[in-house]
DNA sequence: CGTCAACTTGATGCTATTCAACTTTGGTGG
DNA sequence: CCACCAAAGTTGAATAGCATCAAGTTGACG
């Protein structure tokens, strides 16, 4: 990787493969996050988009250039980046310890909020998402198979704490009772 | 938290903990670690010493002013906080995709080579490693419960991947075996 | 020598995986 | 326009792997 981005619309995955296949997403990538590490040129990961997407990108040496010079600029990066480690742990929390429900219940909160916090609409009461991924990339999210993750979903319809219409489109009609569901405080402190 | 530390001897841990109790480890704090939030001043996350430890603080308020008035001290901890980053990704994978024997596999080739970087020895062949941790630290950090960290640990002393002397003193007669059961790539493409 | 925490081991149960068959959906060309 | 196809998703049955519950064992320390 010689160059950095900064995604501005549709959605891309951060995925790391071991040797055998086994796949596990370790990043989702949502308009205004940022892919690339300055200061190493060897990419560890997969980038891959699911959806149309546009990034914004730079060449990577005139952008360490510039968070030297520029010590502001240094210090956005130093945040953001501190905001994607409470990302990756709250995926371990969420990878080690939540049940296949729980995972599923997460996942849907999550992009609920990055969505509504799009929109700058609230997340509470009834909220409506697209789910921008197949059960397939869900599963490689949520350490589950495909399977796990369609049966969940099924179940949650089942006991009406989420709609669906056609496949991807999902209806929430009570955010805190999904928010329950996953596990999480109620407050659901969140940070981005 | 109004401070930010660096950790000079000993191991301490953080982890996340859920209403009901589960717990997860997200980070291992060993000598030259990081630890502190500067720019948030809510802990989101327990820190507990699990030996005697010394830290060197520093009051969170003039150390934030400091990494704005000296790049070179900014770049630094960006730096430190996108390794963090990346063994929060690599503890996602493990979490989520490896199996019991490869957990415990894979955090014991962690251990040594933290461990031989410390001592500025070389991790191959026979290695020797005191496990820091009980095995209940260790089940919170692999996500699973003790008694399966207890059994892995068992089945790896007899195949002969390991020797153990007491509870903690491990002998690592191979370890590329060692990586292998862990089912890294070979090479340990390691970062730090 | 008794006590306690750390650890080990065994028996059983449950959750998520695996393998397999089937259904739905959206796109393509006759 | 719709028949066909591939990709995505659903559902079922059997199984594997880890969790849970329950005894034990070991070792350090007063």
């Amino acid at each position: 990787m010689d160059f950095v981005a900064s995604v501005v619309s549709g959605i891309a995955t951060l995925t790391q493969t071991m040797e055998d296949g086994r796949r596990q997403m370790v990043g989702l990538l949502l308009p205004s996050d940022f892919v690339g590490r300055p200061g190493r040129d060897t990419a560890a990961y997969d980038v891959v988009a699911t959806t149309d997407l546009v990034m914004c990108c730079f060449r990577r040496k005139p952008f360490e250039d510039l968070i030297l010079t520029t010590p502001h600029v240094g210090q956005r990066l130093l945040e953001m980046t501190l905001d994607e480690l409470d990302a990756a742990r709250e995926g371990m929390l969420l990878l080690g310890r939540k049940t296949a429900r729980e995972k599923i219940a997460s996942l849907i909160a999550i992009l609920a909020r990055r969505d509504a916090s799009l929109k700058q609409s609230s997340s509470v009461g009834r909220v409506v998402v697209d789910l921008p991924l197949t059960r397939e990339a869900m599963s490689e999210y949520l350490g589950l198979t495909l399977e796990t993750v369609s049966r969940q979903i099924s179940a949650l319809r089942k006991e009406g704490v989420i709609e669906i219409e056609g496949k991807r489109h999902i209806i929430i009609p009570d955010f805190d009772l999904l928010v329950e569901e996953a596990g999480d405080d109620s407050d659901g402190g969140f940070l981005v």
